[in-house]
DNA sequence: GCCAACGTTGGC
DNA sequence: GCCAACGTTGGC
């Protein structure tokens, strides 16, 4: 089992958003490292940290689960899409997704509270500029996180 | 809105 | 294969 934090733009999907639904299709990531982590490395029942990004109070959110292995994603083959890919055919898609299911909201533990915690210092979504939108979780991590959590 | 950091593109 | 130019991310 491995564990994921993955970034979501809350105007776009919030995690409230994702608990309102049994799963969502991970749409629109465009970056062969992220790509590359849910087409290889991602299994079904993987523990996600729901990150909120670019917004007035960056951080955790949530807690969610991998819930599919990968598939195409179909916006690639959209012309109307803001992600279409014109090097994408079906034969060959470049683009792949995962679905995430939300399992719980979180209060919110903010960027700045993540930096404060040495034992999370390792976390490479605290790298200096880090910007990758899914990145491994150490599992000692993923602990560290809960037990603050449910503190 | 600013801007540092990073990834991608494309000419050579 | 190099690398400059460009586009994007994302915190502040």
């Amino acid at each position: 089992m491995n564990y994921w934090l993955m970034k979501s733009e809350p105007d776009e999907i919030s995690i409230d958003d994702v608990l309102s639904m049994k799963s969502v299709p991970w749409f629109g990531v465009r970056n062969y490292q992220a790509r590359n982590f849910m087409r290889d490395a991602m299994r079904v029942g993987d523990g996600v940290l729901f990150y909120h990004s670019s917004c007035a109070q960056p951080g955790i959110a949530g807690i969610a689960e991998v819930s599919s292995t990968s598939y195409p994603d179909h916006t690639q083959f959209d012309q109307d899409s803001k992600y279409f890919d014109p090097k994408a055919t079906r034969e060959n898609p470049r683009w792949m997704m995962v679905d995430i299911k939300a399992l719980r909201k979180t209060r919110l533990l903010s960027l700045a509270e993540l930096r404060s915690v040495p034992e999370l210092a390792s976390m490479l979504v605290l790298q200096k500029g880090s910007r990758l939108s899914i990145t491994p979780v150490a599992s000692h991590e993923w602990e560290t996180i809960l037990a603050i959590l449910d503190k």
